[in-house]
DNA sequence: CTGAAAGCGCTTACAG
DNA sequence: CTGAAAGCGCTTACAG
């Protein structure tokens, strides 16, 4: 059976189609008498009438879908990204689309096109490294689009980050404060600008300092973090004392937190941990972990606020919000 | 500036948008000189040209859009369908809606109706307790649709499903050969089927077995997980000995196994653990958790391939797939 | 080998 | 207060 349309509904109350999408749509400009109005809305009723979005966004051009790149929607952080956008969207009438880009650009650009061809109204991308073609022709089209959690350096493209240098200093600075003999920072080995951020922040904070402390940088690829334990085994040794480490993100703390809970070293006795991002997995460690809470809900707030701007005003800008992280004091450093 | 439509690329290469759109589509049926089709592949690349898949889904009617209902999106577990779902969808040329219902029968009518309205092709579902009704109106009007993971009593969805009562019931025999003084059930205060069927399979494998052993059941409501945390200290005491607990979702083993953390509590050498679903949460335990994993690939490929049949058929089937849960033996249990 | 034309389900300026 | 008609960007049976 066909899904029935306007015209099923123009057909059977009698009047004509024009007459009812006006009435469906509440406009206010037509006047329409109270009967045909009563009328319209019962048939639509009775036959279980639903607008079909994709006539009605061929003829604004607007879809009510908004189009989410992240590297991987099964990564906690993404996830809760996801859901806070989600919220958010709903109560703008935007429906999320999802892709995930695995960190390849080549996935990436195959993404920016299907969503495209969906005819997405904007989109919200976590950039990977390499993407800024992609990201420069998507500006050059006027396509709303913003960036979050990521941004790309070179290109001017709107959108919302952490405040990863300065929140990097002082954490950094906080744990200077304690006197450890060693700081080690385990980060990535990549290009992604606001993880460099993190360490740079991480590295100046170091260096500023007046105190000598041994300090060292564990970078692993993207896509190989269980490396860190092998790394962290030949850096810490078998007995570590007055050791502290920061970990950049999640899944870096997590591999890591692993680590120390298999080899029994403990936390903070033993090594003090600050880590970024927070995740359910924290609460399965013997200590509390001290992490730098990112505003998520926020940050979805604002990312889809800049790109609803876009998407009304046809107005591309390249604004720039930049929200602060914070951190949260639990007793795994000492 | 608008963005390139067939038409131009018509008027630019001098043919009609017929022609266009048959060498664009490599419509077999027309044989088109090959200097007219080269012709028309250089300015579409020229101009840059998308096809408008909305224009595409009003004259087909096919969006090419898939949905997805789950509890929500940032549960660890559904995170991971929706990632295997993506990639399953992908390959046959379908994107992912995703919306979260958070086992809100009114939230969940509310996303199927969005995603009616944004005309899906079909649905993938993991329907809360009271959505029968809505579930049979697709059903009834032919709407392809999907569960995942949850199934509804009375009520014959097509479907991919675990083995949920089975491999509680294994599992839990698996538990009493071990002679524990008390095996204890962590489970929900639900009407889920799916989660019954796990309560069932442990009750079963309980009373049928020969040895007389405490057995107990914490019941928790869905939106109520910490309280878990009480109720062990009830259940546990201070000492607990030779007790086995057996949590039926990774939320609560996650809960759980938290308040086992914080109470010092030795697994498995004073309480023996087994889990229901994999996180990575379960990394950072002491104790390496022995549980019961999901084949959520395979589940993604099922339910898209029972979806894409309907699609293609505009033939509703009723067909369940019940897929196997496998014991993962690790070192949570003595 | 190629094009004119109808139509998918809506919206909206215009006419009455 | 209401309707006829054009148009959004495509596809496709039909004609030539």
């Amino acid at each position: 059976m066909k899904r029935p349309s306007i015209k099923d509904i123009a057909r059977i109350a009698g009047v004509s189609v024009a007459t009812v999408s006006y009435v469906l749509n509440k406009k206010e400009g037509q006047r329409i008498s109270e009967d045909t109005k009563k009328k319209i809305f019962e048939v639509a009723e009775t036959i279980n009438y639903i607008p079909n979005r994709i006539a009605k966004s061929l003829q604004n051009n607007k879809s009510k879908l908004l189009g989410l790149i992240v590297a991987d929607i099964s990564n906690d952080f993404y996830s809760n990204i996801a859901r806070n956008l989600e919220d958010k969207a709903l109560k703008l009438g935007y429906t999320l689309i999802i892709g995930s880009s695995d960190e390849n650009p080549e996935k990436f650009e195959k993404l920016v096109e299907i969503f495209s061809q969906q005819q997405v109204d904007g989109m919200i991308v976590a950039p990977v490294a390499g993407s800024e073609e992609i990201l420069l022709k998507l500006m050059e089209k006027k396509y709303p689009v913003v960036t979050i959690d990521r941004y790309l350096k070179g290109i001017n493209v709107p959108g919302v980050i952490l405040n990863n240098r300065e929140i990097a200093e002082s954490t950094t600075s906080y744990l200077l404060e304690k006197d450890f003999d060693q700081i080690v920072y385990i980060g990535y080995d990549t290009k992604l600008p606001h993880l460099l951020d993190r360490q740079h922040g991480f590295e100046t904070s170091i260096a500023d300092s007046e105190k000598s402390i041994i300090s060292k940088s564990i970078l692993l690829g993207l896509e190989n973090i269980v490396e860190v334990q092998t790394q962290l085994g030949k850096t810490l040794g078998t007995n570590p004392q007055n050791t502290a480490l920061y970990f950049s993100s999640n899944k870096l703390a997590v591999a890591g937190l692993a680590y120390l809970v298999k080899n029994n070293i403990k936390v903070p006795q033993q090594v003090s941990v600050l880590a970024f991002d927070e995740t359910e997995a924290y609460k399965l460690f013997p200590a509390e972990i001290t992490f730098v809470k990112q505003p998520l809900e926020e940050m979805a707030e604002e990312s889809i606020k800049l790109l609803d701007m876009q998407i009304a005003n046809y107005s591309s800008t390249t604004k720039k919000i930049t929200l602060s992280g914070e951190l949260i004091i639990n007793n795994s450093i000492k």
